[in-house]
DNA sequence: TTGACATATCAGCACTCCGTGTAATAGTCA
DNA sequence: TGACTATTACACGGAGTGCTGATATGTCAA
């Protein structure tokens, strides 16, 4: 695949400023490893916090910071479990994340 | 759509720890404005420094920052313009951005 | 060659953010 | 109610990062 530059040899310098609000505010959230590493874990269905903590080798009130983040971004939501109700578990807000992920991919396009 | 609990009280400790190391590395990059617009811009084709800095509002030296982070990354590639050598034209990296795109997709599968 | 222009590199500073430790709150179970 | 667990809140210390100003490299034109 050859190099398509412009044939015009002046650059030029009014060119619009895209908008990548939507998709920084995404990826700030997905460049944390714990983070990303809650996310792909909800992927397979919900989870409460002491077993995201185990899994990721961080403390509970760690994980439960994240998530706190990842809930006011309107990613994740809490559900108390009915047969346990010690157990927060939280799952996806599917929406919410097709959103992130559609931002993301118009960057990456 | 209802919200699909675990059967099972008890929390599984035991669970892996996914790898997410590549989405993260991605979304850090991801996660600046510049670089987001950046490569947002070279989508529709390949840019020289002085096009994205006005386009952006960032200084010339700023912008070549952050392009030489995504150069590291092997995201973008700088290719001289012939007919005018003083310019330094970016062009994405496509394999490497399908595969920035991937392990982004995958944590937000 | 000289000067102007485009880009690259680097050190320094300011700022943000993560992980930790501690404390406080909330909710459940006996 | 009281004990226990899970979750949240807050401040601190350290690491990482973006922006800037100065300088270096390379190109074009006069």
């Amino acid at each position: 695949m050859a190099t398509m530059l412009p044939v015009v040899g002046e650059p030029r310098l009014d060119l619009p400023a895209p908008d990548v609000a939507d998709a920084t505010a995404a990826a700030a959230l997905l460049a944390d490893r714990t983070r990303a590493g809650i996310l792909r874990m909800l992927v397979d269905g919900p989870h409460c916090v002491c077993e995201m903590a185990a899994a990721l080798g961080e403390r509970d009130n760690n994980v439960s910071n994240h998530l706190a983040r990842l809930r006011d971004a309107g990613l994740v939501r809490a559900v108390r479990h009915e047969a346990n109700a010690r157990f927060m578990y939280y799952e996806r807000d599917e929406p919410a994340v097709a959103a992130a992920r559609a931002a993301l991919v118009d960057v990456l396009r």
